[in-house]
DNA sequence: CTTGACCTTCCCATAACTGGAACCCCTATG
DNA sequence: CATAGGGGTTCCAGTTATGGGAAGGTCAAG
């Protein structure tokens, strides 16, 4: 199938699906007239993909985990080591957001939101 | 003073300074040897941005809030505004990334983690 | 005088795309 | 048959908010 089709099939755009081929993650086959054929692996592999970066992994990540995916002989612990260590990277992401939440909304909180200047928000700002 | 210090004192790299001048953010004084020269008033500037970046105000939100923290004549709404919407922003982030974090955990959990090539986390990124 | 700590500008690189220009290919229609 | 449209292609540049490093000027101390 062409470009467009598969792109519709994984929901990718396809400057995405050019991109992956750019850095080595799908090489579809080309046709006499230069356009690009992906086969149902293709397709496939970036159903993969599309989860995998939905779920937050780097494009590093997705070429380790695509590895594994097609390695008949990885050990799943090599799979849960990746995935364990994006939970752990993705755990202190919601921690630091929290905190930031916690801060901002206090300081929403606390402002009027009137026509007067003064604005305990930007005091907040400036320095504890 | 110096870019290092001033660098020191508000906690910012002197790259980040210097990229800071060059977005218009600070305007500091030059010596003769073109060396800058940070008054009282740009230090505090890049404390308030420092204070304002760590809690994920982008770019472009740090340049009206300091825009409105230079206006003594600014409405204390204006500013609770930009800060609510972030803070929209930030909740809708921690959302998604809870999401992310439960079904990840979902995998991560019904994962052996052994030597066996079978591995429920592949299966769960192939898709639903 | 030299050493070392500063400072300067300039250019390149990051992650993961996105947009746009300029151009080729194929089919359907007036 | 020309053309309009809707595919496709490559390549180049831009995005965010810096970080790295080169090549070189300046300054105070020993």
């Amino acid at each position: 199938m062409n470009i467009g089709e598969v792109a519709e099939r994984t929901g990718l755009p396809a400057k995405t699906i050019r991109y992956y081929e750019d850095i080595g993650l799908v090489t579809p086959a080309r046709e006499a007239n230069s356009y690009r054929v992906f086969s149902e692996i293709d397709a496939h592999k970036l159903q993969f993909l599309g989860r995998a970066r939905a779920l937050g992994f780097s494009i590093e990540d997705c070429r380790n985990l695509l590895a594994l995916w097609e390695d008949q002989d990885r050990a799943s612990a090599d799979v849960r080591a990746i995935a364990q260590e994006h939970l752990d990277e993705i755990e202190a992401k919601i921690k630091g957001l929290t905190e930031m939440r916690n801060t901002l909304a206090d300081l929403v909180q606390s402002c009027a939101g009137d026509k007067r200047p003064d604005c305990p928000i930007l005091k907040g700002l400036e320095g504890p």
